[in-house]
RNA sequence: GCCCAUGUGGCGGAAUUGGUAGACGCAGCAGACUCAAAAUCUGCCGUUCGCAAGGGCGUGAAGGUUCGAUUCCUUUCGUGGGCACCA
């Protein structure tokens, strides 16, 4: 055979590889001792219909190299591939064309292992893993009742058989309840509690619900507040769903990032999700709503303490006898409504006498002698006020002396004080409900204008004014038919609705007004925030539009334009904190609120235990049977819990599940309920018709959560994975996806790893050492330009010449930008009599990049490629397209530099004319130096996963030895064998050529010899004033005194000296030479 | 709005820790072989001035550090991706 018939090569190596089971991989065994394992994972497909395009087995490609290469040198490598099957798109497909989900997966996966295979992927098929199979779905629910039946332990911070918690309580109880109290709980009453703590546990949450589909709806399937098929509205919706505890380990979470080698946007994509924040939380108390008009005025304010009333009433009195001069001397300028507000004298406030009152204001005044600078009485006076600050009381004191001799002034600070404090109608008596807030920044509390609750916060109906109900039920109706990603989506529309309510500042009593708004949000911190406008652009924002007057804590820092986040800023008009730079008042602030006990500090994340269940069919049925409201797990051995044959897959009653129509597979007999059942239930608690299967199915990531543990001990019918497996392959070592799953997939899979080994079923809590993220693949779109109203299309640069449509192209029909136009009269019959409109004699189309897609005709399907240039080259033309990592365009058109560099290889070994001319000679030093330079480069690129500079230092060392007319056995055997993990059919074909048996992948990996790389001179490059001017061969051992001299007499450097002595030379061995001027 | 990534010829991209910018490939141009085409081979190929020798300018933009910057720092602009408005 002489000429590179690539079809032939790789149909029949392929065929060979299987017969042979060259990849099949073996777990250890007595009689096979441990080889050292590598493991190398890639993110399984889910089988969609459209079947593979380019942009999929990049990533493949990259795996299956770095398994080859490892292999090569001496690993025991697993590298499995399997299928992520259970989904919601072949279920969309059944509702529509009425096919079973289990028939159409089958098919989809059909085609993707034919496409797979045409790339000659090493995948060990033997071990594949579909997450549909019950064979495989039975574990994922075995482990589910793992988390079901486990809890977190918060003393030892790791996962625990819930049955330790039991015990506990049966014994010690919590600081909750006694054992003798828990003891003496219903069974429901006990399975509730312990509900709180499994790590998979059932609760209440909000869905996407559509009425008029009378189905719950993903986020994906709502659009504008309507069902995205069909326009229905969409409300949230409270059911029972079922969570994942992943909260729990939050913290674990973020330390375990620490040993893993993800990138750093990786880990911080991840740290961003989990969203750790520290702060406090803190308490702003309610003002009673004013009283109607007329009434307040009538009734007597009691302010004071019930019960030291009567005897306090008398001491009042008394006291208003022997009043100081300075008590009278204010008196007379505030008695009665002098400031336009009214002033009471020895006024009794719960347990104090005060001496001047303003109540509408809330604002007491306090004229102290000399003797209050005594340090014991000054702390009694500090702690009396924080305690009238904290019930809504601000205190002022004046010194007598202050009184006597600066009247004015101090009548002036009191009116300034009134104005500041909006007026504040008071009610009966203090206190009444609180609204906690959640602030990262207690630095600015006194820079509070407004709080803002959640819409869905419970307190809202509660608070809300009769006037103001009217408003905050329009709104709240509004908020109920926006979606999540709505609500994100629209960030620019600022909306809110005041209540009426005012809460007010615990530490200056100022009156705060109480807003709701969408763009707080109930499941984060308390689900509601004290607006800082001076400080956040959101609530800036919010209180421009609102018309809500803004107060300034930072000086310049704020300029009244927009908010500024600093905390830099040193604090003004912020009564105890002022003077206090913000990063330091955040500690002071937060002890002082919980030194007032009206507050705590506050680790918070933003991630929300996840949501397990799904109101679906084509997913894991749970192993739980609801008896009266208790969940009850099935046992170990009645799994799998298999997924019942359905012929509608339309949602069933109250929303729920496509299952909950199958009415004997939902209701389970009383006595098979008894015999499969943990909980030793009597026949008189026994309600027949309650007993039923949950009819929600698991969701997408539950499968794919511990996949990579199957692939270990994939047929095992005793357990999910046997520990001498995975003590055995341990962690996967390299782990190829995309970035799509950066925090969705990986962080459950994570959790579910630190699960098993809390439990001690495996023996390690990181799943992946390494991650590698393939970009993605863009498409390469072609556009022609239909003349409106015609059949002619204008080629690009003409187009502004005419009016003209928008057409997406079919790439294939394009070769690089020139429109093949007998090709596109006959893509689709409408074209048949397209006429065009040429520039020099071509059509040329408009280029965009967007996603790969069918419906943007971009796609480009492996198999045309494999079809007409094999798989070899598909497989470097990939890896040629640049670093793996990086995003970018498809662009077929360089596919044949590759093509022509295989044929090329192929030249070594065969000429056309003369046929085989590899031979058995010696090789010259030149040609090894060839060699072990591509070995040097070669090895390094891929273990770094470099593999474009690989494939371009391959085409170099071919094209140098071609130069070289080296046709030796010697180089081009170890070439061949550097070459397998990129090109294996054409490398296994020649290296049999070669007259080897076996396969190539048994053959040892190239050792680089260092001695021939040596170099005895080298180019030295010549600067001037760091600009490169010429080159100078010198000796590599020249050392500077030597390398100066041969430089100064060199003429383009005395050109450029002009006579002059320079003044330094700079001289870096081995790698350049720099003379200063 | 926030977070991450990224910007180098006509194009994809290359350039150890700062040390010869544009490797390798595509496209293009010129030539050899051929009746012709394909295949293959040889040469040219950032831009600009110049007959040439040889210069000037060039890694999104503007500054800075340095003997020397695609690489480090500051500011700024563009593009792509992600997100749960996260208090």
């Amino acid at each position: 055979m002489m000429e590179y018939d690539f079809r032939k090569i790789e149909e029949r190596w392929r065929e060979q590889w299987k017969e042979k089971k060259v990849y099949k991989v073996n777990n250890p065994t007595a009689e096979q001792p441990a080889k050292p394992k590598f493991y190398v994972l890639d993110m399984f497909p889910y089988p969609s219909g459209a079947g593979l395009h380019v942009g999929h087995p990049l990533g493949y490609i990259a795996s299956d190299i770095y398994s080859r290469f490892k292999r090569l040198k001496g690993f025991n490598v697993l590298h499995p591939m399997g299928f992520d099957s259970f989904g919601l798109p072949a279920e969309q497909y059944a509702i529509e064309t009425g096919q079973h989900p289990a028939t159409t997966t089958e098919k989809n996966i059909g085609t993707f292992k034919a496409q797979l295979d045409k790339i000659g992927f090493c995948y060990d098929w033997e071990r594949e893993v579909r997450t549909s199979d019950a064979s495989y779905y039975k574990w994922t629910q075995c482990l589910f009742l793992q988390l079901f039946n486990s809890y977190f332990c918060n003393t030892q911070k790791k996962a625990r058989p819930i049955s330790d918690l039991i015990r506990k309580y049966e014994t010690q109880g919590t600081k909750h309840f006694t054992a003798a109290q828990w003891n003496g709980y219903t069974k429901k009453e006990q399975q509730e509690i312990l509900m709180k703590r499994r790590l998979a546990f059932s609760s209440y949450g909000e869905v996407n619900w559509c009425e008029a589909l009378g189905t719950v709806l993903a986020n994906d399937e709502v659009v504008n507040g309507v069902s995205e098929r069909g326009g229905h509205p969409v409300i949230k919706k409270k059911m029972r769903q079922w969570y994942l505890r992943i909260t729990a380990y939050a913290d674990r979470l973020l330390e375990g990032l620490e040993k893993v080698a993800f990138s750093e946007s990786m880990k911080e994509m991840q740290r961003n999700w989990i969203g750790k924040s520290e702060g406090a939380e803190l308490e702003f108390r309610l003002t009673p709503n004013p009283s109607p008009a007329g009434e307040g005025s009538k009734t007597p304010i009691q302010t004071a303490n019930k019960d030291s009333w009567p005897i306090l009433k008398d001491l009042s009195r008394e006291n208003r006898k022997s009043n100081t001069l300075a008590e009278d001397i204010l008196w007379q300028r505030l008695g009665g409504n002098q400031l336009d507000s009214k002033a009471r004298r020895r006024h009794v406030i719960e347990n104090f006498i005060i001496d001047f009152a303003f109540l509408n204001e809330r604002l007491l005044i306090e004229v102290d002698g000399d003797y209050h600078n005594d340090e014991e009485q000054q702390s009694y006076d500090d702690s009396r006020s924080a305690y009238l600050n904290q019930i809504g009381y601000k205190v002022i004191r004046f010194r007598n002396r202050e009184v006597e001799e600066d009247t004015d002034t101090v009548i002036a600070k009191i009116k300034e004080e009134l104005k500041t404090r909006a007026s504040l109608s008071l009610g009966r008596g203090v206190g009444g409900e609180a609204i906690n807030v959640y602030t990262t920044r207690p630095d600015t509390i006194f820079g509070v204008d407004f709080l803002v609750l959640a819409p869905e916060h419970e307190l809202v109906s509660k608070i809300t004014t009769d006037d103001q109900r009217a408003k905050v039920e329009d709104y709240l109706t509004y908020v109920k038919s926006r979606s999540d990603r709505e609500r994100m989506a629209e960030v620019k529309q600022i909306t809110g609705c005041f209540t009426g309510a005012y809460a007010m500042n615990p530490f200056d009593g100022k009156q705060i007004p109480i807003w709701i708004a969408e763009y707080v949000l109930a499941g984060y911190g308390t689900g509601a925030i004290m607006a800082v406008p001076c400080g956040d652009q959101r609530d800036f924002a919010f209180a421009n539009h609102f018309k809500i007057p803004i107060t300034n804590i930072i000086g310049d820092f704020y300029n009244g334009e927009e908010a500024n986040p600093t905390k830099d800023a040193t604090l003004q008009n912020s009564g105890f904190l002022n003077g206090m730079l913000m990063k330091d008042a955040i500690g002071v602030a937060i002890s002082k609120i919980e030194e007032l006990g009206i507050g705590k500090r506050k680790v918070n994340y933003r991630m929300r235990d996840a949501g397990f269940s799904r109101q679906r069919y084509w997913g894991e049925p749970f192993p739980v049977i609801w008896e009266d409201g208790i969940a009850v797990p099935l046992n170990e051995n009645e799994l799998p819990l298999e997924l019942p044959f359905v012929e509608k897959y339309g949602p069933g009653p109250e929303g729920e599940g496509p299952l909950a129509n199958i009415e004997e597979w939902v209701n389970v007999s009383w006595e098979d309920f008894l015999r499969s059942t943990w909980v030793d239930l009597t026949e008189e608690n026994a309600h027949l018709e309650s007993v039923k299967r949950e009819t929600s199915t698991m969701p997408g990531y539950a499968g794919s959560s511990w996949y990579f543990l199957r692939y270990m001990d994939p047929k095992n019918n005793e357990t999910f994975c046997d520990r001498s497996a995975s003590d055995y392959w341990n962690q996967v070592d390299v782990y190829i996806g995309g970035t799509e799953h950066a925090v969705g997939h990986l962080l459950y899979s994570r959790m579910w790893t630190k699960v098993m080994y809390d439990l001690n079923l495996i023996g390690f809590d990181e799943p992946f050492k390494r991650l590698v993220n393939q970009g993605m693949i863009q498409g390469s779109s072609r556009f022609v330009y239909r003349v409106a109203g015609t059949n002619k299309f204008v080629s690009y640069s003409l187009k502004n010449n005419y009016e003209v449509n928008d057409l997406h192209v079919d790439v294939n029909i394009v070769d690089g930008i020139e429109l093949n136009v007998d090709s596109f009269r006959q893509w689709k019959s409408e074209y048949a009599n397209a006429e065009f409109i040429l520039e020099d004699g071509k059509y040329i189309c408009g280029v965009e990049t967007e996603k790969m897609s069918k419906r943007y005709f971009n796609t480009v399907d492996p198999v045309m490629l494999t079809d007409k240039y094999g798989a070899d080259t598909f497989r470097m033309y990939e890896m040629f397209l640049g670093p793996v990592e990086q995003s970018k365009p498809w662009d077929t058109k360089g596919i044949e530099g590759v093509h022509r560099f295989l044929r090329k290889l192929w030249r070594l070994f065969f000429d056309e004319l003369k046929g085989k001319i590899w031979n058995n000679d010696k090789a010259t030093d030149a040609e090894l130096k060839v060699l072990h330079k591509t070995i040097k480069k070669i090895e390094s690129d891929t273990e770094n996963f470099s593999f474009n500079t690989a494939v371009s230092a391959f085409m170099i060392s071919v094209n140098e030895l071609a130069d070289l007319k080296c046709h030796k056995k010697e180089i081009l055997e170890q070439l061949l064998t550097l070459l397998v993990p990129y090109a294996p059919h054409i490398a296994e074909e020649l290296w049999h050529e070669l007259g080897n048996e076996g396969t190539i992948l048994d053959a040892s990996y190239p050792v680089l010899e260092e001695k021939y790389l040596v170099e005895t001179s080298k180019e030295y490059p010549i600067s001037i004033n760091g600009k490169l001017r010429t080159t100078i061969s010198m000796d590599v051992n020249a050392l500077q005194p030597e390398v100066e001299k041969i430089v100064l007499e060199n003429d383009i450097v005395q050109k450029w000296l002009e006579g002059n002595r320079p003044k330094k030379i700079i001289f870096v061995k081995g790698k350049m030479v720099n003379v200063v001027l």
